[in-house]
DNA sequence: GTCTATACCGCGATAGAC
DNA sequence: GTCTATCGCGGTATAGAC
């Protein structure tokens, strides 16, 4: 049962709702049809299940960053700076891609969830980064934390069309020279 | 012939490559399975036209905006703020979550070129506002260049997790706040 | 060129045995 | 709890008539 659900969140990963049947899951799962249908009562079921679990583990991995001591710029760069396995792209931001995993509400809100959360987060450290002086005023807490988040989403999606890292290096750099610098 | 591409295109916008059957396509276009398979080999090489297509109207759009008179930073703001269909997504980008859109290098040669495009075609608009003076020298063309398609991608997707066009606005508009000005 | 018929396969789920 | 059998449906493609 636990094993059902890592091989979900892997083949959600990989080949998103549509592209992931019982059957694969299974598989990966080594487990049977009736194994898998006692716990869950379908795809979707267990599909909500897997999801709601990667949310968790999203939030858990960044916040790990944002805890790091220093400055609002140190880390927000140790978040983007961290290691992830680009060329997969984003368990989460994948998800967004899929019109039946948009169009049921179970499946959708830990996807909202997430990056409510996540938007959120990186409001604090920026108005936090204001607060200290470390940013001026202007500087808009909510726009800010929305620009972080999408670079890193848009830098997953170029890279794959890439195929290569590159560009979501490029994208992530170009990001924090141009996060205003109390030091330069 | 020309409505299966159309219709084609729509469906790989909306479903994606897996999640779109040849079946649906005729629906879609109005045309029969004979027709279908007369003028295309298959799915494969029916999307194919239909992603060089869609790569091709989007270069025109951004190029559109890109001709625009004024300062880098003007003809950026343009293209960012251009209207967009937000909640839909951007058509390439979306593929890249597709396996076998990736898989296939056919059917990925497209969606590589088109952001291999727009990349550089935003690191010259970047690289022109350095050489006028209204960028520092330290900015690097390539890297900002990334990092501004990367921030619409991302909006896309923080847009459609949210089920609103707020994220994408409030990304766009932060990042437009964090460009160098010459003006202030 | 376009139509209909046909084929084979895998999806997603249910049923009932063990 | 897990297994196997079975089901109805749609995906993807081919064949051959018109």
């Amino acid at each position: 049962m636990e094993r059902l659900i890592r091989s979900t969140q892997e083949l959600l990963w990989e080949r998103g709702y549509v592209g992931t049947s019982p059957k694969a899951i299974q598989r990966a799962a080594d487990a049977g049809q009736g194994s898998m249908y006692h716990h869950f009562a379908g795809k979707a079921e267990l599909a909500k299940a897997a999801i709601e679990r990667s949310g968790l583990e999203l939030r858990a991995a960044a916040e790990e960053q944002f805890e790091e001591p220093g400055t609002a710029t140190d880390r927000i760069t140790h978040y983007l700076e961290r290691e992830r396995d680009v060329l997969r792209g984003c368990r989460i931001g994948r998800l967004t891609a899929d019109p039946d995993v948009m169009g049921d509400p179970e499946l959708r809100a830990p996807v909202a969830e997430t990056f409510a959360w996540l938007r959120s987060r990186l409001a604090e450290i920026v108005a936090e980064g204001k607060r200290k002086g470390e940013y001026p005023d202007r500087l808009d807490a909510e726009q800010t934390a929305a620009t972080i988040a999408a670079v890193l989403q848009g830098g997953y999606v170029l890279a794959r069309a890439a195929g290569s890292v590159e560009p979501f290096e490029l994208a992530v750099q170009g990001l924090i020279n141009l996060l205003p610098e109390a030091t330069k």
